[in-house]
Order: C-alpha cells, then structure tokens, then sequence
DNA sequence: TTGAAAGCGCTACCAC
DNA sequence: GTGGTAGCGCTTTCAA
C-alpha cells in the first residue's frame, strides 16, 4: 500500500501538499494539484482510514444495532442504512443485539474503541444510549429520545383494526406484543380505539414476544385458550403465519372461517398462501431515513426535525374476508 | 476517553510498561500491574482500536460480503459469523453486494482503508479476490479458491431428488438455479444422478436466478410452460413457497397433485402451509465455521483443512406425499 | 502557496 | 523489570 509519503516523494511536493490536495483544504496551486493527482494514479494510492480517524478522532463508520437479524424485517432496514451510508461514503458495522442488554453494552464498547462516528438503533433496551455521540433511535422511539425515525404505530394500530372490523362476524381477538416496546403498545391503543369505536366485541390475547422462535407456540396456545373468534389481529407478520398454518392443522379456512391480519409486511407475507394482509411498515425507508439522520447529525448540518415519522399503510391480500 | 498516558500518570508507570500489561507482553512486575491495572479500572480506560490498528496495519475487524440480506438464509450466515467473532473480540463489518462487481470492489477498497484483517465472502462473483490478505468463501467455493467453507451440494441434490422419487408418480420438473453459481449446478447434478438411476421422468427448468424478487414469475411460468407433472425439485425455499402459491391459486392442493421440496431450510420454510420440505443448509455452522477458519488464519494457526465441507440433510415436513 | 514539524494513541525496540 | 523514544499514516498549525 502506497502512502502520503510516496505520492509526496513521486510528485515532488511535501505531504503537507499531498495531504491538502487530497482533501480540499487550503491552497494549492493547480500545478501541484495535477502532479498529486498523477502520483496518486500512478500508486492507486487510497488514503489509509485508520490513520485518518486516529487524528480526526473520528471514523467514517457507522454502527447499527439491530434486536434480531433473523427477523425478515430488519435486514431490510439494513439495507436502507448500508444505501445510504455508502452515499454518503460511510460504512456500518453491524451488532445483533437480540435485546441482550450486555450485548449492547459490548457493542458500544466496541464502536467508542473504533472511533465510530454516530449509531443508530433498533435495540429495544431502554437507556441504552452509552454514548455522548450522535445517536438516533429506529422504529422504537421514546418520548425521551432525542432524535428518532419512527412509524406511527398507533394509526397502523387502527388502520389494521378498521380493516378487520369491516368484515368482521364473531369476536376479535388482538394478539398484544411485548409491552416494553413503545410501538408494540401504540399498536395495541390504535386496535382498540377502532374497536370501541365500532362496539366490536373483542379479547386482547397479550404475546410478551417478537421473537420468530415463539411464533409457533403463541399460535397454538391462541386456539387452546379461545374458540370464538373468527378474526385475529396479529402483533406482526411472522406471528400471523403461524396462525395461518396453525389454522390450516386445525381444518379452519383462510379467510372463510379465520379471517386475519399482520404487521410489517415482510418480504414473505407475499409468498405465503393466502397471501398475508398486513400493514406495510416502511423499513427501507426507516434505515434510509435513519441513516441520513444520523449523518447530518455527524456532519452538523442543521437538522429540520427531530422526529420524523413515517406512514404505515394497508396491504391489502387474501387473508380478508371480502364483504359480507 | 482515558488514553494509555493517563493510566501512566495515575499508576506512577511509563507507558511501556502500562502497554505491556495490557497485553501481557514482555515483563511487568507483579506490583506494577497491580498498579496499572487500579489505574485502568479508576479511569475508565479503554485501549483505542484505532491507534493500535494504525501501528499493528491490522484491525480487529472482519468483513462479510453478502449477495442478498433480504433473503432469509444469509442473515443466518451472518450470525454464525458474527457469534464467532465476537468470541474472539472481533467485529463484523457487513457489505450486501447483491451480485454486483463494483459494489463488491467498493466494499474491498474499504475494507483495505481500514485494514480489516481478514475477509469471508459469499459473493457471486468470480475472480473476486480484491486481496491480498486471509480471505475465506463462504457457501460458493470453487475449486481455485484456498480456503473455503462449503456445503456437500451434489449430495444436496441427491437428497432432495430421493426424496421426491420415492413418491413420484408422473413427470418431476427440476428447477435448475443460476449456472455461474457452483452451487446451484452441483445441486442439479445431485438431482440429476438419482432420477437417472431409479428412471424418472424428469425435466429441467432453467430459472437462472436467486433473487427472492423473481420467485413469483418463475412459479407462474412453470405451471404455464408444464401440465403434465406432479413433482417439482426447486431450487431454492423461496422458489418452493412460489410454487405452492401459485399452485394453491390454480386448485392444486399440496401435497396430493403436487408434490415439491425445497432448498435451504430458510426460517420461513417451517411457516408455510403445509410446512416445506426442504433440505436443511446448515446456514449457522456456515458462518461460524468459516468465520473459524477465517480467524485461524488471521492468528496464523495451523490448518488442518483448507476445505470445509459440511452435510446438508433432508428435513421432513408436509409438501411431499405419503408412501403411494 | 508551500513545507517542516508536532502530534493523534499505541506498540516495540533498545538501553539501562 | 522498566522507561525513553521512534514511528505507524495522516492532518494541521505555523513560518517562510
């Protein structure tokens, strides 16, 4: 690997020289200019980061953590963030977390060890900000929080409900997430508040767990404790899958005697059979948006909005009763 | 942040001595480390990554390049990596390349910015070896490659085509994956090999891609382009889960008309319903092994086998008939 | 407009 | 056993 000094040596400038053409900063004469850029070809010399950052305290890396990969819904917000940052010329380091609090904690460690510039988070545990850098919250706002994108949980919430309610003929059952996650809970509200409005008779059924792990049991155990329902409102996609299979095992028909709904819309909602109804929460553009957040943070550039909030919408396929 | 002058000071050592403790390197008296390590704990003191990578030109950082993050099965992968890595006090940098060269050449001039120490690949691309440093191929070995951590395909192949000819009655399609991919062919090799010898009816169709994006189009023009069979091998879950899809759209019930078996033992695969067929990639012990392998490399340890090869094995669920 | 030189935090060599 | 110091590759004063 080729460095400053080299291209120094080669174009017959000092480094300081080398250093300033290279980033813009202060004069250079345009002679010297094209001599560097010559060096530079010739070498294919690339600045080394590491030693960049060592001075600027600072490295062009971003760190993401994320609650659980195997969840199809965060490597599409991943992948927003990687878009963006690569824009922008950043890389992201990722952390799994799956709401381990030390693993967190580790991952913090790890980012300050390496300078890393700002991070963005998915993580479920609260106070988790170790960090006096920019940091920004995905999808799991708090009140506290200072920056954030989010989805409006609660409108998602009601969107799903309302869509249920119209063909809905028994009861409804509301299948609740975990309740320390602030979207799960303004989901939950949103569902209700539709409910009531529309004298709808329901149960809430509480989950305690996104995890896809538990997605099985959580189906089975729904049918052993209720028999009255023919409509479920699920806390999100995987959930609502195995509810459909689980129906399936139980000779009940989707959506003829089980109608049903989920939350995300995860890349497989579209492959399952009945294709999955579901709210599209907007996870590329949450990481997207995220990302580009937290870099005008970085780069200090004057930030509009503190809290952007995101659209849910219906997606509407098979998993509905068509009017009845 | 404390730097290692601080904890100098504070311990009434030089730095060398506050250095050699930290890393147990050369003598340091017992008393001296007593001292250093009060110090440590006192102020918080984290070594800073980035000075010593500049020094050592070696990061504790390890880059995984992943063609597609939105398909299931490689952040499974991804986990098996990071798992391993963070056991050894490694970090992960993820780059989702999706099959394009340049966005692959990009992550590995950054990779080198950084002095990353080692790089595992599962990118499509051939010839990609931007390195010179350990770099291990992760799922697609070739025969060039050096290191490489892989899955026993042909035998893949021959699983799946077992399988589905143990109950086959009329014609079976085979759905042949990407040819620049090896695994896909060795698959289809497998697939092939075993209807020959029991003298099966097949045919093969080319589908040429494994973006999670085509799926529905492959499935659709299957059932336009064939009539006459009651077995398919695809290539992959998500082509599988395409097929049942549409199959369920055309009247078909799974697995009385149509019979399949999948590929890969994605997440997702034990959601649908009836629950896929499949045989079950061992995408975890990908990751942590060649993220093993990787490691061991970087540490310079022996190698006993440049070529891992692990098993895949047949997982029994619901889409393929009864003994007939 | 340029270059010499200091220094970012750490490791490793060498002398004591 | 220990400490002084050079130097990893870069940026940024400061003088010229």
């Amino acid at each position: 690997m080729a460095t400053i000094k080299d291209v120094a040596k080669l174009a017959g400038v000092s480094v300081a020289t080398v250093s300033r053409a290279l980033n813009d900063s202060g004069y250079v004469s345009e002679e010297s200019r094209k001599k560097v850029e010559q060096a530079i070809k010739e070498l294919e010399f690339t600045p080394n980061e590491v030693a960049r950052s060592l001075f600027q305290k600072s490295s062009k890396i971003i760190g993401l953590l994320l609650p659980d990969i195997s969840n199809p819904y965060f490597p599409i917000v991943a992948k927003g963030v990687e878009d963006r940052a690569q824009e922008k010329g950043y890389m992201v380091i990722l952390g799994n977390v799956e709401d381990n609090p030390e693993k967190e904690t580790t991952y913090m460690k790890f980012f300050s060890q390496y300078n890393i510039s700002g991070v963005l988070s998915v993580a479920v545990v609260k106070n988790s900000r170790h960090t006096n850098g920019p940091y920004v919250l995905l999808e799991r706002a708090s009140d506290k929080e200072d920056y954030s994108v989010s989805t409006d949980d609660v409108l998602g919430g009601r969107l799903a409900a309302e869509a249920i309610a119209k063909h809905a003929k028994g009861k409804v059952i509301v299948i609740a997430g975990p309740k320390e996650v602030q979207g799960s809970v303004d989901r939950l509200i949103g569902n209700i508040e539709v409910l009531k409005e529309k004298y709808i008779d329901y149960e809430v059924f509480e989950s305690g767990t996104f995890q896809i792990s538990d997605a099985e049991k959580i189906a089975y155990d729904l049918f052993e404790r209720y028999t009255d329902f023919d409509s479920v409102i699920a806390s999100n996609d995987v959930t609502a899958l195995a509810i459909i299979k689980e129906a399936h095992k139980r000779g009940l028909t989707v959506p003829e005697d089980l109608q049903l709904i989920g939350y995300d819309n995860i890349p497989f909602s579209q492959l399952s059979s009945p294709g999955l109804t579901t709210i599209g929460q907007p996870a590329y553009d949450t990481g997207y948006k995220g990302a580009t957040l937290l870099l005008n943070l970085i780069e200090k550039k004057p930030i509009h909005n503190k809290k952007v909030k995101l659209k849910p919408e219906l997606v509407v396929r098979e998993t509905l009763r068509k009017e009845s």
